[in-house]
DNA sequence: TTGGACCCTGCCCCAAGGGCAAGGTCAAGA
DNA sequence: TCTTGACCTTGCCCTTGGGGCAGGGTCCAA
């Protein structure tokens, strides 16, 4: 069969299929020498019809090379998988938008207040993870670095480098201070938190997990934005156990002229 | 502000900013006509910050320059609307999920027919929709060409052009078939369906909706792939009410070498 | 004055093709 | 046998939302 008769079969267009072909993921039977023509056997449009259907589903090329090789149920188990994980996904995106772009909580703002935090050095690690990953992290991160500092008890500070949701990943580095020395272990890094001056707010219990932790962060930037000589400088932090909560949330600030 | 001190309180890259600043979606403040610097206002923080939030919704920025201008309460309602979309277009990938790749009812492929189609005059209108529009074109179209054929009581044919999935949209096209002379009316359109030979199937009632109704074009693919001589041409077609059943799928065909 | 940090524009890159142009191939009708 | 139209090829530019880099200009503090 030549490309357009077996992607009419197929229902897969002429640009999809060269591309397939490009990427081998559908490599047909036979390519003719002198005109590039290419040339498919019927019995490839079962392997085509599956590769349409996949990618009806949104699924990208390279997981459905993988897929394509699986046994039905083996195919069936992997696509339940990435069901749950959709919905999984979906559902925090439900509570992300549910906390996007209303005002602040004015309770929240007025509960900010300004600390100085002295310079400490502390253990830790960074990774890039989406929120699907972060509960692991924070947790792993901090029992692997207490294996490391012994029982010196400080809280942990978990610094956010950018905004995690669903879907976008970013940087969460999970420190935890220390007094003495301590070197380096394979990805436990050992560095200087700066001494500086932060807008915190200790996390009342009812805003702990998402969506309303959303708009604890929201509150302390909002108080910064109304305080006309401060700004904030640096990435926001959790610290657990918190005073008087289960954790707080700083924001670095820096006076400005 | 200059754009890396207020990239950084935004939680945005540079880049990002630059390409928001490009579309219009978060002008600067000002922009220094000698060196191009952006220099913006903090008090376009929040504005920033809102977009930061509805891109990690997975939003497009020509939606998000919508949103972005609302009261907080309308965006509220746009975004519940949006969630519950994505819930649904969730929820038929999940049926589709469920029928993809799996070995062809060997039921239905023995009940596969052959019949031959006389050619017929028909009523039509084709157009490009996904899942969600399905229904109401079907109903719709039916009902506008009935309207000008009067009540000739000729069965429905719905031709499918392309796959249709929540994901993926294509062509459409109802069909009534007619006899006598008919204009076309605006979009519908008056068009012969050709003598064929058909590879048909009546539906049985619990393979009628969605995910189980792949299964019954599955097994008429599979059914023609296994007949050495046949092979399918042309687009599928449902006809209801059917020949014993809600509706029938039919696959045309031809004989080959 | 000089170094480092910051910023600019412009270019190429990703997935998964769509669309178009220029040109080569094939089969059927004249 | 020729021609015509349908089909096929390669190659290039376009899409979204940026990431990354090169080359060069700016700003601020020591």
């Amino acid at each position: 069969m030549r490309s357009g008769e077996f992607g009419a079969a197929a229902r897969l267009s002429p640009k999809a299929l060269r591309l397939y072909a490009e990427q081998g993921l559908l490599l047909p039977a036979e390519v003719d020498p002198a005109t590039g023509y290419r040339l498919y056997d019927p019995a490839q449009l079962r392997r085509a019809r599956l590769i349409g259907r996949l990618r009806a589903l949104g699924l990208p090329l390279a997981r459905i090379g993988y897929l394509a090789e699986l046994s039905p149920a083996a195919r069936a188990l992997e696509l339940r998988g990435w069901l749950r994980a959709e919905r999984d996904r979906l559902d925090e995106r439900a509570a992300v938008a549910e906390a996007v772009g209303d005002v602040p909580e004015p309770g929240l703002v007025a509960a900010v207040r300004l600390r100085d935090v002295p310079e400490r050095k502390a253990m830790s690690r960074s990774r890039r993870i989406d929120s699907t990953g972060l509960r692991e992290h924070v947790s792993t991160a901090q029992r692997d670095i207490r294996a490391h500092l012994g029982p010196s008890g400080e809280p942990r500070l978990v610094f956010f480098e950018d905004l995690i949701t669903p879907d976008s990943d970013g940087v969460v580095e999970v420190a935890i201070p220390f007094s003495g020395t301590i070197d380096p272990v394979a990805d436990l890094h050992v560095r200087l938190i700066p001494a500086h001056t932060a807008a915190w707010l200790a996390v009342p219990p009812e805003f702990e997990d998402m969506p309303l932790i959303l708009r604890v962060y929201d509150a302390i930037e909002a108080w910064i934005d109304n305080q006309p000589g401060l700004r904030a400088c640096g990435h926001p932090y959790e610290t657990g156990p918190g005073t008087g909560a289960l954790f707080d949330v700083s924001y670095p600030i820096v006076e400005v002229k």
